[in-house]
DNA sequence: TTGGTTGCAAACAGTTTGCAACGGT
DNA sequence: ACCGTTGCAAACTGTTTGCAACCAA
């Protein structure tokens, strides 16, 4: 099962910088595994992960949540509303991916395609900046938004 | 004075839409278009608007700032610290600008030009996604700190 | 006199921290 | 016994809100 196979490399992760794959830190990866597309806030998690392990703390959750995004496990993202979420980065994936964010109804969506190859390579150049990561977003109008605009 | 002209203009936008500019108002305008390059937090905002206006209150810089980014004269931004910062719109730019963040010495530096319409293209074709606005960022290593890694 | 605006203080939300207790090695 | 880890509560930070006072039209 490719969860289990996850966890088994995350706790590996854990075990070469001397942390501890914990049941607390297990339950919680579980949560973000079994919700991988869906940008949870910590308190999403908490509350997600305290359906496993009720005895589990808030406290808890957001020192394994800062543990896993040092470990780049997870990446912290910030639609611009206070509130911090936690996404999975890919296995192997050299860059973040993108985002789609419907300004009506709210929904994220995700892009993996790596669209900037062609606009790093101009800032590189033209700026003498050294890549290491980006962030892209956009906001506008989904899918189902614009049908529901259609219909008004 | 080009800052007056500015100020001009906002006057009549605000007025437009029956808000007054107040001396408190005037003040914090005045203080963004002076740190034009700086992405102040409202809290950087605040105590250099109390230089000029000192007794002004915080909760009026913040509202200020809430306004204004709703007549989109400024653009509220994240760079993933817990801060907000305000960015002033260039004149009559349909987008928002991009920025570069390098993770040694956190400065921010700003790029106008407008990268993404390919991308933005590709996007509304595939995803059928009505694109109204854009945040990239990319987090790397500035000319400077390149300078200083080679020396070391 | 009305309605937008202000300053202050209190409230709030998300996050972090101090600390004593816990648990595996 | 040690040391990383936990749960709890308290502390903290950035932001928002309630309210009485204020002020220009």
């Amino acid at each position: 099962m490719e969860i289990e196979n996850r966890i088994e490399r995350i706790k590996k992760q854990l075990h070469q910088q001397s942390y501890k794959l914990t049941p607390q830190r297990e339950a919680t990866v579980r949560v973000l595994l079994e919700n991988e597309e869906d940008h949870l806030s910590a308190e999403d998690v908490y509350l997600l992960v305290k359906e496993k392990a009720p005895e589990i703390g808030l406290a808890t959750v957001y020192r394994t949540l800062e543990l896993l995004t040092e470990l780049k496990v997870v990446d912290k993202i910030n639609f611009g509303d206070g509130v911090s979420r936690f996404d999975l980065r890919k296995e192997g994936a050299a860059h973040f991916h993108h985002h789609l964010v419907c300004i009506e109804c709210g929904k994220v969506e995700e892009i993996e395609d790596d669209l900037l190859e062609d606009v790093e390579k101009i800032v590189e150049r033209d700026f003498t900046f050294k890549i290491m990561d980006h962030r892209l977003t956009f906001h506008g109008i989904c899918r189902n938004c614009q049908q529901l605009k259609k219909g008004e």
